[in-house]
DNA sequence: AATTTTAGGTTGTTTATGCAATTAAGCAAT
DNA sequence: ATTGCTTAATTGCATAAACAACCTAAAATT
């Protein structure tokens, strides 16, 4: 990019995370389309905890590029929902151990199936290529940041 | 996009505006910089206001893709810093337009320069080409769930 | 062993978001 | 003119974000 960037129209958009906002409104539509009461950004939480219990706050805020505030209050809520309990790790005392309740985990399949579906929504006619790209493009960008 | 579509850790990134929030991120650091005391969101709303003085909260919301409500509080907050001020239509009194104050208008340059090399650092050796492709993939995403 | 540094979490404060419900003004069409 | 529909903005409520300051436990230094 060259020296003289002038803020475009697209550029704007670019910058206000327009699709992933539209991403995640939407996700949160289909979730409660199947009377799952959770936010996108619980979601998020949940998906890693679906993949591998046991997972740290500091994991989880890894994961999900949020800072420790968020994840602590993120799991306040999943807590206060009786989605996920903390267990106080016995090997490094400092750390909070998350696990899914019973209730947690029967969630996963809808909420799997509630993100595909959003996927196939928001990726409808785009091309895989150029998908690639994007991606590509959006993971350097963060790269530049960090 | 094929029917089983796979939540991918890349996707994920995509979904959680990994990107965009860094961006925003950056740019809020940036403006600190030089004493900008604004938040990046509130700066959104700035960015059409220096181009356009007069706009109606509708306007503003249709642009910075919020819903009505963020920018009642957002244009809030401004008029309480000083920065802008609502100015009742005399043609439509349902409308409010949106006028910059003498400050608001001093902080044109400085902001749009710290905008343009948060840009800049965001989009360091990345191709114009990709880019475009990038820009032209989330505005097909937006469209394909607005 | 004592002290310093680092790491995991929490709390406080301010700001922003989404959604639903409400108020008030404009528009339409009888 | 009255009724009904639409549009602009606001308010209430719950959730989430960033940043700074803090606490405690672990790890590293001396």
């Amino acid at each position: 990019m060259n020296e003289s960037t002038v803020i475009s129209e697209e550029f704007f958009s670019f910058l206000s995370g327009k699709a992933s906002t539209a991403i995640s409104r939407r996700l949160q539509r289909n979730l409660k389309e199947v009377k799952l009461n959770i936010t996108a950004e619980q979601w998020s939480i949940l998906y890693y905890l679906w993949m591998e219990e046991g997972l740290t706050q500091q994991e989880l805020a890894n994961f999900t590029f949020r800072d420790k505030p968020s994840i602590t209050r993120l799991i306040n809520n999943l807590e206060r929902l009786g989605l996920v309990i903390r267990v106080n790790d016995k090997q490094d005392r400092r750390s909070n151990l998350i696990y899914l309740t019973k209730d947690g985990r029967k969630l996963k399949e809808a909420g799997m199936q509630q993100a595909s579906l959003t996927i196939r929504q928001a990726l409808d006619g785009v091309d895989e290529i150029n998908l690639k790209i994007a991606q590509e493009i959006l993971e350097k960008v963060f790269q530049n940041l960090k």
